[in-house]
DNA sequence: TTCTACATTACAACCGGTTGCAAAGCATTT
DNA sequence: AAATGCTTTGCAACCGGTTGTAATGTAGAA
């Protein structure tokens, strides 16, 4: 029984480019750098040797050297001890915007299963994100972290909605104007009673719920505490609210849900109980997942662009690792009439 | 316009502690790792004292002395120059699992916005991933490359199925028992003319189109090229490979799609074209995605257990960093019954 | 009292690059 | 011939930890 002999043959080093080479380490590294201090003729015979022997800088010396990780730690917020469950389909395609400008600015994206809280107190063990900046995909209900965070020495951005005592930068939809695009677009589809399922204890949903309310008092239409279902992110399930709603008694003939996935569970649950959906009640989503206009029916929903958010998410944070100052920022918002509200 | 003077104040060093509590660098080292070889009250001394200036290690130096990363890179495979963008929520779920149980054993997790391909190649300029192992969410049609990666010195495994001259670990599930699974079910459930739709240009999809053949083939039935609709994935959409069936003309009252997000589209197009799912057609999908089971009708389909996946993909790869031989493995697969089949 | 063993601590090398500065080589100018 | 300047290369320090080994101090044994 050989122990097994596991055959590292250890990579070549600079230092062993430099000796096949004739010259010191330094040429070597400068030359792989395409240095102008180095000759031409020099350059292209080590750079060709580095091709040949396939040589591979080691990136995690370098970045040591330089105090550089060119890595950008992204965090979903998610409840204190939940495992890292992305239920929401926006925040994947928002992810893979942040990932792709990330990428085209040469950095690569750690993604971080720690919780906010953790982040935030960093006492987390010995272990410790290493990295030049933060994206947080989302403030949920950890406004105070993100702010001790943002008073700590790491370049952080955040998705989300401003709050008036926030320290820290922002990139986020317009949730109040979307709240009120939703609701104004029931109350001209014909709605009168109009109920709202969401997650308002977090800074988007409760600009947008905000936004629901400022209409329907525009309308002269006293808000009825029944019709507002609070989902608690961290505990039921999106289908679990509806069904509470449903279980109520109360009726209904409009429904504004705070993203399309609560949409989407919403529509089944109705169906489940005899409803149609535009027929009977109207929904609307928010986000305009890419399902959504496939799903059956089609969904009528607040479209947030993801693609600029991510953009301007990574490119804000750069800036901000760079040492300028850089503001919040608001994306354009609108929203797109689908089969779930037509009648 | 005084320059921004970015008050970096560089953070404290194990030399700093060490100058502090009197001692020297290497005792400072010890004692935070909590090492018999440094007296307890000394010991003692040094933690308190690190945990009152908020000392924090370098985990990049360490690292890097240490010749370890405690990072894993996971790759989702796309096409060559197509933009990261899982449009399949399924990944998404895998990833979930992934990265819980990367955390929970220590390590990080890189997400690689580089495709396969540059990542095979090595040619990446001068940037590389710099992890300790490797894990790709997907074989896609890069298996020749998967190949050439695990000729490499780099550990890594793979999310997929097996294939013949395989020189690499995958985890995957029983694909061709899931093309049988969902074949048999359909003929059971009367369908006689069954179309098939998805990518079969990768491992998973290929068994997954074998056991359909199989299955029809002991049922006598001859397969009918016109109703099988190859998905280019990197291409063409679910919903345009979907319209090019219906467009053809042919006629069929069974559909097995080669995932949940496949379905989805095909359901929503089929009742656009005035069909109604499962009156006219029965439909089956793979992956069972959360969204199934609340999708509209619900959508029978064949179960990969991803929870396990993950943790069977992260158990692997470690192993194998650790010098271990480790095997490919195939989950349990089942099927699982619903609206969207049932007549 | 001297020697040995053990517990503590310090010294210094090392990981694999980058870079400021000095040195060497050569041509041009005075 | 000596001084000057430019190009090209090498030397050595440094980044912030870890760890093998030597040195120191103290107590118990001979």
């Amino acid at each position: 029984m050989t122990p097994e002999q596991p055959i590292k043959k250890s990579a070549l080093k600079m230092t062993d480019l430099a000796r096949m080479a004739g010259v010191s380490k330094s040429t070597v590294s400068r030359a792989l750098q395409n240095s102008e201090l180095v000759n031409l003729e020099t350059r292209e015979k080590i750079q060709a040797l580095a091709k040949e022997h396939n040589y591979r800088l080691n990136t995690q010396a370098r970045n040591f050297r330089l105090k550089e990780s060119f890595t950008i730690g992204v965090v979903i917020p998610s409840a204190e001890n939940a495992r890292w469950q992305v239920t929401d389909p926006f925040f994947l395609e928002l992810l893979g915007s942040i990932s792709f400008h990330l990428i085209e600015q040469g950095h690569e994206m750690l993604l971080s299963g720690l919780s906010l809280h953790a982040v935030a107190s960093g006492d987390d063990g010995l272990r410790k994100i290493n990295c030049d900046g933060l994206i947080v995909a989302g403030q949920a209900d950890c406004h105070e972290d993100l702010n001790r965070i943002a008073d700590g020495q790491t370049p952080m951005v955040v998705w989300g909605a401003q709050m008036p005592d926030q320290r820290y930068c922002t990139v986020g939809g317009d949730n109040r104007r979307g709240g009120e695009l939703a609701t104004r677009h029931l109350l001209e589809r014909g709605c009168k009673r109009i109920a709202i399922i969401g997650d308002w204890a977090t800074p988007e949903g409760l600009w947008r719920y905000e936004g629901y309310h400022q209409v329907l008092a525009e309308a002269g239409i006293a808000p009825e505490p029944a019709l507002e279902v609070m989902l608690d992110s961290a505990r039921d399930s999106h289908r679990q609210a509806v069904l509470r709603l449903l279980a109520s008694g109360y009726t209904f003939d409009g429904l504004f849900c705070l993203s399309d996935a609560i949409a989407m569970a919403a529509i089944n649950a109705l169906n489940e109980h005899g409803m149609t959906v535009p027929g009977d009640v109207a929904v609307v989503g928010y986000d305009d997942i890419s399902l959504a206009r496939y799903y059956t029916p089609s969904i009528t929903t607040v479209y947030q662009d993801r693609e600029l958010g991510g953009r301007w998410l990574v490119d804000k944070l750069l800036r901000l690792i760079d040492g300028e100052r850089v503001e919040s920022a608001m994306l354009p918002t609108e929203i797109i009439l689908r089969n779930s509200s037509q009648r």
